[in-house]
This record gives C-alpha cells, structure tokens and sequence, in this order.
DNA sequence: AATGAAACTGAGACTCTGTCTCAATTATAT
DNA sequence: ATATAATTGAGACAGAGTCTCAGTTTCATT
C-alpha cells in the first residue's frame, strides 16, 4: 500500500528500486512505534538481511523526504522516526528522567496553532511539538 | 547575582566550590544567545582558563539542574544550551523554500500546553514547538 | 592551622552515532 | 546486449560526549 508510494517516489526523482531499499521500507513499515537507525540495522540482520548501515543511514532522509517517516526526537544523543501515516498526528511529552514518551493529541492545540500561522500569513505544512519535563512516575 | 544562586545550588547539594565552576559560570553568565560545550572551551581556554573538555562536560548538567541554563535545539548532532532569563521563550514558524523563520509568542499557547501537561500528570519543564511550512513571500 | 574524607580535576582512552571513500555490483533506458 | 549512472558493503574516519584513574583541592572538623 504505502511502499508503492515510496517506489514512485524514488522512480520519479530518477533513483533505482534495490532489494536494500526494498527490505528497508519493509521493515520501516512493519514495525511499531519510534525507532533508531541502529535498530532497524539490528532488527534487519536478524532477519537475514544482508545490508549495510551505511545504507540505512543513506536511505532514512529518502523515507523522511517522501513522507513516509519522519524525525520525532533527538533525546538519546541519536536521532528517532517514526512511521507517518494518515490521522495518526499526534505530539509528544518525553520524560528527561526514565525516557518515556507520552503521546497525545489536541484539537484546540492544532487549531490553535492553525490561527497564528493565519496571523502571519504563514502556510503551516507540518508541526512538530516535543514537551520536555518529568512523568508522574518520576516526580519524586 | 546568578552566580550566587548557583554557589548555593552547589552547597546545597554538597558539592565544592571549584575555580573550574566558577570560571564555567562566569563565562556561560556574560556570553549572549545559543552555545555549544566546545565553544564554552574554546572561549574559556582563549581566556587562559586551563578548564578541561571534562569538566565543561561534568558542570553543563549542574548548570541545567540548577536552572540557570537550558538545552535549546539539538539541530547540529551536538547540543546547543542558552541562559534562562525570564521572558525570552518563543516558538518558530520555519518557511521549508526559503528558510525563513518567524519567531512567534502566544499565551494561549503555552497555557494550553500546560494544562494538557497536568492532565497527563506530566511536568513539563521545557518545549520546543517548530511548524515547518510555506511563508507568504513564498507562496504562490 | 592541621587533618582527613570526599569531591574534583586533567589527560587521554574509549564509545557511540553518523559520514565518507572506493572498488565492485546492479538497475534501467536504449 | 550494452552503456551509464546509481548503489552497494566494508571499513576508515570524524565529532560529540563519557569514563578511568592518579594526583589535587575543598571544607567540615578538630
Ligand atoms: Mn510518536
Ligand atoms: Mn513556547
Ligand atoms: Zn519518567
Ligand atoms: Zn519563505
């Protein structure tokens, strides 16, 4: 469904469909939740897979360019994504203590947001909202 | 005047009182808008302060615990920290064809962002809100 | 002022994330 | 089938940040 979207995507900026690329967008798609270059590395081999981290880390920014995935935090001293998909938005609350994520989502918040891009004749495409502090179970 | 608020936040924790801390404070306190750990060193060294990578390193988190700094954006792979001076927060409207940024205050906002952190019984400490879109001279 | 325990320091080795190089391979248009 | 340009894996490399350890410094207690 969504990999064929990906394969025009590459065919139209003029770039070949290779079995890497292919396993890659496969496993981006199959699997849940945030995740880091490494592990989807960690996770293909494991599969069998032959490739390379050096074809991860070059095919992430074509997923995060046709919109399939896209950068969610940067906590960790390395970089997360998650799968994007349709009426899934959502923002995220990161706990600094234990690296939790809440999830959540507003429609006041959007529409919010959507009113002072009005203010300034600005064309909001997409947003990104990360709330740093401490959970419920780390508030000591 | 910070620099007190500090010697106490170290006491209190009953940490010691280092010329190494002290030169970093100083230094972090007279330096205006967004830094990186290293260009703490280079300035510090460039003063003839022998201060250590190290000890940069070992005081940032001293520094953010005790509220006279915060992280700001970890765009660049290393993280950048700025003073906290009361009434400097704002968010980014990003223009994705020329660069452009807005930068952009809104009470409402940042009430409503608290109140969605209390209904998770998240405390939320920081936020980073960054809308990526199509500015007006842009859109055509 | 002297003592001593605990905290702190610099140097540099180390880890980890991410990038780059390059020769060999592969996809695709003709 | 051929030519061309894109792609690959391996591993060297780079940069940010952490860790270790032996020697030093702070500071509360005498
Ligand atoms: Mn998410
Ligand atoms: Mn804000
Ligand atoms: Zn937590
Ligand atoms: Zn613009």
């Amino acid at each position: 469904m969504e990999k064929q979207e990906f394969d025009a995507f590459i065919s139209k900026k003029g770039l070949k469909l290779t079995r890497e690329r292919d396993e890659i967008v496969s496993e981006v798609l199959c699997c849940q939740g945030h995740f880091a270059p490494d592990e989807l590395f960690v996770q293909l081999r494991s599969k069998g897979s032959k490739v390379s981290r050096a074809s991860i880390y070059r095919t992430i920014p074509l997923l995060v360019e046709s919109g399939l995935i896209a950068e969610v935090e940067r906590t960790d001293k390395h970089a997360h994504y998650e799968k994007v998909s349709k009426n899934s938005h959502h923002d995220h609350m990161i706990c600094t203590v234990c690296g939790r994520v809440i999830e959540f989502y507003s429609k006041p918040l959007e529409r919010l947001q959507e009113s002072l891009c009005k203010r300034e004749n600005f064309k909001g495409v997409r947003h990104c909202l990360e709330i740093m502090g401490v959970c419920e179970n780390c508030d000591g």
